[in-house]
DNA sequence: GTCTATACGCCGATAGAC
DNA sequence: GTCTATCGGCGTATAGAC
């Protein structure tokens, strides 16, 4: 019969619609902006005392949302890695991904491009120092290492490389850039790929 | 003898010191992470009465700072166009400018490249509406127009060069790159300059 | 122009019944 | 696991004496 399991297990599905409003009004007005009546009203409970009863303090919302924001692109990461020899389809194949979530996630990019995550979450790692990033910059490294990139300090090359696919995808994220065809994240891909390579 | 004008003058020094106290704590803090007992104590004032002479209420400090930021910018533009007649020359004067700016007055360059403005001046035009980015892209349209610039988007041509730019000085403003040499910084205005550049 | 005292609201958080 | 009620505190802002 199993009843016991069936009530007790209709939380999971709660937690995701708090994580998910919050996610939605964080990237809109922001963390300070957004009070937890906010996020209870967004989420369609009824009850501040719910939202407490799955997360122990508004921080804590913020929190899961960034690790579950920076495991996910770690996954991500690792996958395109496994696929891809080169650094040079690595990073492509990053900037696809960057642009898809843009589109179809565009809150998860906000989040992650816009939002001043450490004015919340002081005691959280910074983004360059989470894992995903870190394999980021080893991507650059190998891609010197193995003469596909100029030599160059790892960290200059990001600040190129991803200066213009974020100030890009920023743009494209406030609608002051409205395209995103393939052709235009290919003009993208490439303006940006040009600052590394080689020759 | 003139004794009232003397007496009644203090009040100019005592707002600029709010106001770079403010700016210090905003850069360094945020916005919303900064109370105003904490820029009584940083401005050298004694009480809450003081700073409410002079600005009636705590955005208003914000505002006023933004202001002047623009507006100083908008007028080293100026001046910038005036002694330079090619699109390349401004611009690399602005890169100076802004690496400049980035070693003399970091707040400054904090304040505008970090923090997100429009979470707490929220009726405050966005920096990309301001009349110094304003005319920023004019001078990349300039370009285009007199061949020295590939014709895009100038848009996207300012996602192209500024992205660079501003990642660049976001990671020296965070220390995560400590150069900050002459050579350094043609460097990066070089890499900058040919993802617009035309051939 | 400066200070003290204080009001007031909002919001994060808790206690405890159901 | 959900709800009501409410607390406590902080931070902005004001009133009013000096």
């Amino acid at each position: 019969m199993d009843q016991e399991s069936e009530k007790i297990q209709t939380s999971p599905e709660v937690q995701d619609e708090i994580l998910l409003a919050a996610l939605k009004l964080f990237a809109d007005k922001g963390y300070f902006n957004t009070s937890l009546t906010d996020i209870v009203e967004a989420a369609g409970i009824k009850t501040t005392g719910v939202l407490y009863h799955h997360f122990k303090n508004k921080q804590l919302i913020a929190s899961v949302l960034y690790e579950n924001i920076i495991d996910s692109l770690n996954v991500s990461i690792d996958d395109i890695k496994r696929r891809n020899p080169k650094s040079s389809d690595q990073l492509r194949a990053i900037v696809d991904l960057l642009f898809g979530l843009t589109n179809e996630a565009p809150n998860v990019m906000r989040f992650l491009l816009i939002l001043k995550i450490d004015e919340f979450l002081p005691e959280q790692k910074p983004i360059m120092e989470t894992a995903p990033f870190i394999k980021i910059i080893k991507i650059i490294q190998a891609g010197i290492n193995a003469g596909e990139i100029r030599n160059i300090d790892p960290k200059l090359g990001y600040a190129y490389f991803f200066g213009i696919i974020n100030h890009t995808l920023r743009m494209v994220l406030a609608g002051t850039l409205e395209k995103n065809s393939e052709v235009f994240q290919s003009m993208v891909w490439l303006t940006a790929w040009s600052t590394i390579a080689k020759k």
